[in-house]
DNA sequence: CGCTCATTTGAGGAACTTCAAGGTCAGTGG
DNA sequence: CCACTGACCTTGAAGTTCCTCAAATGAGCG
C-alpha cells in the first residue's frame, strides 16, 4: 500500500483536449449497445465527453455524489481509496468499453486516471429512465453490473491467496482483457499494481523477478513489456 | 483458510420441513417489495419455497446454472470456493432480507447454509421480465446489486488491511447488519469468519483475545456471544 | 462422566513489509 | 553529445506479522 505522499494532485483538469469527436465516442457505444440509430442518438443526449485526463488526474472523489455513470473509452480508470493512516487500495481498474459507477448515492471511492484516458460521462437517472422504457438497454446495465459484480468477487478470492499467485493471476487476468496479445504491455504503474494486490512494490517485483527465473514470463525491451511464456505453469503458480 | 477435509457435506436437503407458511414469506418479502396486493401476488407465482437448510448443507454448487434468486428469510447462507489447493475462501454472507445470485449464467462459487437456514427461490426470467413491466421491481433489482457490490467493494479494502483491523471491522459490520442489539451473537462459525477475513481461525482468536485484554470487546456467556465495549476504540483498529 | 467438536494457546518457521541503497530510463539543459 | 535529474523499478538485509503444527482447554450432549 502506497503512504499518502504518493497521492495522485486533487485536480481536475475537465477541460482537457477532446481527442474523439462524438463519431469515435458512437462507435465505442455502439459495441456495447448494438447500432440501433434513434437508440444511439437518445444515448448521445444522455452523455458528455468524452472527456479526457492525464494520468493520475481524479476524475471523481471520493464522497461526490455519484449523478453519472462513466463509460471508458481508452487509456484504463482505477478507483482507489486512501485510508486514514496513509495507505491507498485500489479497488478496480476498468479498461475500454467498461461502464460503471453504480455506487448510490455517493462515491466510496474516488475515480482516477491510472494512465492518460478518455472517459464518457453518462447521466445516471437518464439512463435508468431509458432502461425502464428499453428492454435492451435494461439488459446492457445489468450485464455490466453483474459483470463488476463478478469481477470484484474474483479480487476478493485473489487477496486471500499468496503473493506469489495474486502476481500470477493479476498479469493473467490483465493479458485476457486486454485481447490476449503477443506481449502483455502493462499499461499501469506498478505502484499502482502493488494497491490493487495488496502488497508492496516491493513484493511485486520480487515476484515477477522469480516467476523470470522459473521461466513463466520474460521481461522485453519497453518499460513494462512482459511475454507470459508458460502458461501452463502460470496456471499452476495461480492453484 | 481451510482444508478441504473440513468441507461442507455435499449433500442437498431439499426435502427439509418448511417452517413458514406463505404468509410469512411474503411478510419478509413485503420489507423489501412493498406492500402492493397485486404485486405480491405475482411474485409468489414465481417464488419457491420456503426451503429450509441445515447448517453446512449445500443449496447450490459451484458450475450450477443460475436460474434462481436467492432470497434469505431467516439464518445465514454463505457464497464460497474451494481451490485446487484444498484451501476455502468465504466471498460473502447473506442474512435475512439479502437477495442475490445474480451470477451469470453459471456460479463461480457454491452457496451454502452457514447455520440453519430458511430461503426462497426465485425464478430468475420470470422476475427479469416482471421488472421490465413494474419499475419498483426493477428499482428493488438495482438497489439489490448495487448493495451487494458496495459491499463486495468494501471487503476488497478489508483484505489488504492486517489481521486485527480486518477482524475489528467484520464485528462492528456484523453488529450493524444484525441491527445493534447490546450483544453481539455471531451466527456463523469461527472457521467460517477466519475465511471470510483471508486468515486462520488462531490468528482470528488471537485477535479476539487481544481486542478482549485491551478492553475493546468481552466474551459472554453463550457460544460466540459479544460485546463491543469501546466503539471509538474499535474504529481506532479499524484505521 | 466421557465423548466429540470448536476454540484457545504456545513455539517455531515462512512470507511479507520496512528501510535503505542501487539501477534504469526518458527528458532537460549545458 | 553527454552529464544531470527525477520518476520508477529492483535488490538486499533486518524486522514483523501471520501461518503451521501441536497440544491444551472448554462447551455441549448422550
Amino acid at each position: 500500500m502506497t503512504k499518502l505522499d504518493y497521492c495522485t494532485t486533487p485536480f481536475v483538469d475537465f477541460n482537457c483536449t477532446k481527442i474523439f469527436g462524438t463519431a469515435g465516442a458512437a462507435a465505442h457505444f455502439a459495441k456495447v449497445f448494438g447500432d440501433d440509430a434513434s437508440l444511439q442518438r437518445t444515448l448521445s443526449a444522455l452523455q458528455r465527453g468524452p472527456v479526457s485526463f492525464y494520468r493520475d488526474n481524479v476524475i471523481a472523489l471520493d464522497e461526490d455524489i455519484a449523478d453519472y455513470l462513466l463509460f471508458v473509452i481508452s487509456g484504463v480508470v482505477r478507483t482507489c481509496k486512501i485510508c486514514k493512516n496513509g495507505t491507498r487500495s485500489v479497488v478496480s481498474f476498468y479498461l475500454p468499453g467498461d461502464l460503471f459507477g453504480w455506487a448510490e448515492p455517493k462515491l466510496s471511492v474516488s475515480i482516477e486516471a491510472a494512465t492518460d484516458a478518455e472517459v464518457l460521462f453518462i447521466k445516471r437517472s437518464g439512463l435508468l429512465s431509458l432502461a425502464s422504457r428499453d428492454v435492451r438497454v435494461a439488459n446492457v446495465l445489468l450485464a455490466a453490473t453483474t459483470n463488476e459484480l463478478a469481477r470484484a468477487q474474483e479480487h476478493i478470492l485473489l487477496m486471500s491467496k499468496n503473493a506469489r499467485c495474486r502476481v500470477a493471476s493479476f498479469l493473467t487476468d490483465l493479458w485476457v482483457r486486454l485481447g490476449k496479445a503477443k506481449y502483455l504491455d502493462v499499461p499501469m504503474s506498478h505502484q499502482d499494481v502493488a494497491d490493487y494486490l495488496g502488497v508492496t512494490i516491493e513484493t511485486l517485483s520480487r515476484n515477477i523477478t522469480i516467476m523470470e527465473r522459473s521461466g513463466l514470463i520474460s521481461r522485453v525491451s519497453p518499460r513494462r513489456r512482459l511475454l507470459l511464456q508458460n502458461h501452463f505453469g502460470l496456471r499452476h503458480v495461480m492453484n
